[in-house]
RNA sequence: GGGGACGUAGCUCAGCGGGAGAGCACCUGCUUUGCAAGCAGGGGGUCGGGGGUUCGAAUCCCCUCGUCUCCA
């Protein structure tokens, strides 16, 4: 009897069957593309290897094989909110293929392929039907070479059948192995039920597509011969593992099944029953919680834009199912316990998974932080959301209706976060719906205006022109690391974007020598910059760029007479700046080990900049650092520097190295040979760079920023060697400039400002008082002064010098003596009067509004100003008008009164 | 890349053109000893930062930093 194979079975088999025809086992690439800006995760086995298909890129050998992790998550046929209710589809996936690099073609792919199903995975051949383009005569000939009746052999369209990497570039006819469940699996109940229908049919599964990369697309539609044509394929592992298992649903396979069983008996303490009712949270947690592991691990933190919020969106998704299941039947976790539940599913991946992708097991600890933070910042969201929701449930029933509002609703979501489908559980307990109409129409405007601001997308740099210069096959030989000037001969010169012969003083050109000593920017440095020197004029190089593999290009401008293709030249780098550079660089290496030895593994290296004058590092860390944090990193960073550890460069073979313990990073491809820099045994990474001869060279480090990138990346800033003397010598002075000020030592510059401090703000709170006491000379006097206009007291008071605080304190006073009255308190300095207007609430009662006494004011003094009826306030106008006013206030009270009174009526 | 919201006392927030506030916390005193004790008094604020509009800005406008959030 034969032993079902296991997931595990199904992968080491594929990549050794191809091992043993003669393809090299190459590990997985990150989810996160290295330098691909146009995806937003892997999605296919080829991904790691598009630059070799597309001729950017050379590799040692030309058949390889892989285990690849990908995540689709956008794309026609993969809707995120078809994930759980859909027996097949994922977020997670792995994907196994094998690829030839102008190797094999058709012929060879076609026959591993049926040789591998059906000897390695023992599928009957009666069990199979195979697809090709309607147009590929050679590959429905090379199926019947193998035997294959043709009857069995279906043609079909560019629909299904002809692959592209997008409107240009590499393309060519596939052709799929579609595996045959049987009719009793037919879910179409057609008479004619078959592949070629195309229906999606629960019969037939394709289980492996193999894409013969035949031509290449100009952007005109036109396609041409590829000289080197070769071969891409993929075969779903968790596919494949259901058709071996004979398992209903890829949930059902032993790659889902353990987390399952941990997720109900370990994590929610379910019945079976309460499993089975549950079905679709279940496949969620377990599909996303595949997804999460796997993203974090490859140093994606949660965040608000592109593959972050990608990560936030499934993690969230979990939890609402998680929520949701927990509301009806709690098991033994009950709803709303603290305990983060997305590390526990993330433990039972790593369990699972943690055998084929080290990196799982390797960065637990940090894949659980970030889970569980993310987890508490989703509930907070939930719990703000849900105070507004029942605020705008109560409004909308005290208006009397039964629907709230889309547009409220659609707020509810957009701007707080509060997913809608929470929404409709709440309005629904409330006997009341949502306005689903006018909350897609909010959600479209949204989606509308987003794609209106995409018109403006910025494309991929071309590179076409450098493509042609390899396919001539122009390279440059890099001289840079043991010197900084070298003689060579110009290979190319490219003005705009065109291989031109020569270029002219003033202008702008690219050159490409046979050999240069300049550092192409790369790993976060810098590119060189310097001169070249030609028999008839000079380069002065800003920036020195490697577009394509082996292909060095020096950025720069012709400043004076001309460069020539062909010309002998001599390469000259700038060194100083190289050296401000190296210290940088080498310094970067040491914060990186510095910060995991500090804050622990998990900070690991997240983008970084090295610059002649700066350095900038981004790493993956929850928290801010604390002042204590980064004295210490500082610390520890100097002493490798006072240390002295001898820098060496070594090239050795990519597992090597990383047996050697040494750190590569995320998302980043090296290829078999790769340089390794080790300071000492202190910190040993792959790294292309330039770097000091030993640490002390760097002189010193001093951290000068730490702030954030997005949630869980912090960024750190830090200067070394002329630029930390520069940044020192700067703060010196200023301080010295400080202190002189003061007339104190430097030292006592803290205990002098607090004193001033303190002193400053008694004088002002003394000076406060002063002056409300000081703006009432007699207050008995000014309550005296009143004069009674139809009852209300009529207060005038002139106060040189006041602003219109004390006036205000003053008021205040003198309102609190008197029953119906009217203050007007004015002061004013420098040409202008303030003024300030009180009225009691009888007064006002009565038609005397201080607001339209001021406006009364504003016409006699030309001054501005207004306020509510028991105070306003203006200021400006002629000082000079000041005393006849206040003279005149019982005529203005009474005319303001008669006003009153005529509009009331 | 594009939108929305929020930054006010140690904490949670109200105020949204005219006197910087509440609750909790803190300090002092009194009262009292049973589940968030009570009463009286008090300290504490560059209303994130910068610029503008205005007689007057926490409040309106612009820029900027930080946090939350949606779309792509």
């Amino acid at each position: 009897m034969r032993q079902t194979m296991t997931g595990a079975d199904i992968r080491e088999a594929f990549l050794r069957y191809f091992e043993g025809q003669g393809h090299t086992r190459v590990p997985s690439g990150s989810l996160v593309p290295a330098g691909d800006p146009t995806l937003l995760f892997a999605n296919a086995g080829m991904v790691q290897f598009k630059d070799v298909f597309l001729g950017l890129e050379q590799r040692p050998y030309v058949r390889a094989t892989t285990a690849q992790k990908c995540m689709r998550v956008s794309g026609k046929h993969n809707d995120l909110e078809s994930v759980g209710p859909s027996p097949w589809h994922h977020t997670f996936f792995e994907m196994l293929g094998n690829f030839s690099f102008g190797d094999y073609f058709k012929g060879d792919a076609v026959r591993f392929a049926l040789e591998l199903v059906t000897g390695t995975l023992r599928i009957p051949r009666e069990r199979l039907v195979f697809t090709v383009f309607e147009a590929d005569d050679d590959a429905a000939a090379a199926w019947a070479a193998l035997g294959v009746p043709a009857d069995r052999v279906v043609r079909m369209g560019e629909r299904t059948n002809f692959w592209m990497m997008g409107d240009v570039g590499p393309c060519g006819p596939t052709s799929e192995l579609h595996y045959d469940r049987g009719p009793e699996a037919c879910t179409c109940r057609r008479p004619d039920c078959g592949v070629a229908l195309d229906n999606g049919c629960a019969r037939w599964v394709e289980i492996w597509n193999l894409v013969f990369m035949e031509f290449n697309q100009a952007p005109d539609g036109s396609r041409t011969r590829l000289p080197k044509p070769g071969v891409d394929t993929g075969m779903g592992l968790e596919r494949i593992a259901s058709v071996l298992q004979g398992a209903p649903t890829n949930y059902d396979t032993d790659l889902f099944l353990p987390i399952l069983d941990g997720l109900q008996t370990r994590i929610l303490g379910h019945t079976a029953a309460q499993r089975a009712a549950h079905t679709i949270a279940y496949r969620v947690l377990a599909d996303h919680g595949r997804a999460m592991t796997f993203l974090v691990a490859d140093g994606v933190t949660p965040g608000n834009e592109g593959r972050n919020y990608v990560l936030r969106m499934i993690i969230r998704r979990a939890m609402r199912f998680a929520r949701r299941m927990l509301t009806t039947d709690p098991g033994r976790r009950p709803p709303g316990t603290p305990e983060a539940l997305l590390p526990q599913i993330a433990d039972e991946v790593i369990a699972l998974l943690g055998g084929a992708y080290p990196e799982l097991v390797a960065q637990r600890s940090y894949i659980h932080q970030v889970l569980a933070a993310e987890e508490s910042r989703f509930e907070r969201t939930l719990d703000d959301g849900l105070a507004r929701l029942d605020t705008l449930i109560a409004a909308t029933r005290g208006g009397g209706g039964a629907v709230l509002p889309g547009a409220d609703v659609f707020r509810l979501y957009d701007t707080y976060g509060f997913p809608i489908d929470l929404t409709r559980d709440v309005a629904r307990e409330h006997g009341m719906e949502v306005d689903e109409r006018g909350f897609r129409a909010e959600m479209d405007r949204q989606r509308e205006r987003s794609r209106g601001a995409l018109a403006f997308k910025f494309e991929a740099p071309d590179r076409t022109v450098y493509a042609e210069l390899r396919d001539a096959g122009i390279e440059t030989v890099f001289t840079g690391y043991d010197a900084l000037e070298a003689d060579g001969r110009v290979v190319a010169v490219v003005a705009r974007g065109a291989r031109v012969r020569a270029a002219e003083a003033g202008q702008d050109a690219e050159i490409v020598c046979d050999r240069t000593p300049f550092y192409a920017e790369a790993g976060g440095q810098v590119g060189d910059t310097g001169t070249i020197r030609g028999p008839a004029g000079t380069v002065t190089v800003e920036d020195t760029q490697r577009p394509v593999p082996g292909l060095w290009v020096h950025r720069g401008r012709v400043t004076e007479g001309r460069i020539e293709t062909g010309d002998r030249v001599r390469l000259a780098v700038d060194g100083a700046r190289r050296a401000d550079v190296a210290r940088n660089h080498t310094a970067t290496h040491l914060l990186h080990k510095a910060l995991r030895e500090i804050l622990g593994e998990h900070a690991r290296q997240a983008g970084s900049l090295v610059a002649p004058d700066r350095l900038r590092f981004d790493f993956t860390h929850m928290a801010a650092l604390t002042p204590d944090d980064l004295t210490r990193v500082e610390d520890r960073v100097n002493a490798q520097i006072l240390a002295a550890l001898p820098v060496a460069t070594v090239v050795m073979p990519y597992r090597d190295a990383l047996e050697a313990g040494a750190t590569a990073l995320f998302g980043e491809k090296y290829g078999d040979e790769v340089r390794v820099v080790s300071l000492d045994a202190y910190s040993r990474e792959l790294c292309g760079g330039t770097h000091v001869g030993d640490t002390s060279e760097i002189g010193l480090f001093l951290v000068t920023g730490e702030g954030s990138v997005g949630a869980g990346t912090r960024r750190l800033e830090a200067v070394t060697g002329r630029g930390a003397l520069d940044r020192l010598r700067d703060a010196q002075a200023k301080l010295r400039d400080a202190a002189a000020e003061l007339r104190v030592a430097p030292e006592s510059l803290p205990e002098r400002i607090r004193q001033l401090d303190q002193r400053r703000r008694a004088v002002q709170q003394r000076a406060e008082r002063a002056r409300a006491q000081e703006a009432t000379p007699d207050l008995e006097e000014a309550v005296r002064s009143a004069r009674d206009v139809d009852g209300i007291a009529v207060v005038g008071l002139t106060v040189p010098g006041a602003d219109q605080a004390s006036l205000r304190a003053l008021g205040d006073r003198v309102k609190g003596r008197l029953q119906a009255g009217v203050i007007v308190a004015a002061g004013g300095a420098d040409g202008r009067i303030e003024v300030v207007v009180m009225a009691t609430q009888g007064a006002v009662a009565r038609g005397a509004a201080a607001s339209k006494i001021m406006q009364a004011l504003n016409r006699r003094l030309g001054t501005r100003g207004g306020g509510r009826p028991e105070l306003a306030q203006g200021g400006g106008g002629d000082p000079e008008r000041l005393d006849d006013a206040i003279d005149a206030l019982p005529e203005i009270v009474r005319a303001v009164l008669a006003d009153t009174a005529r509009e009331r009526r």
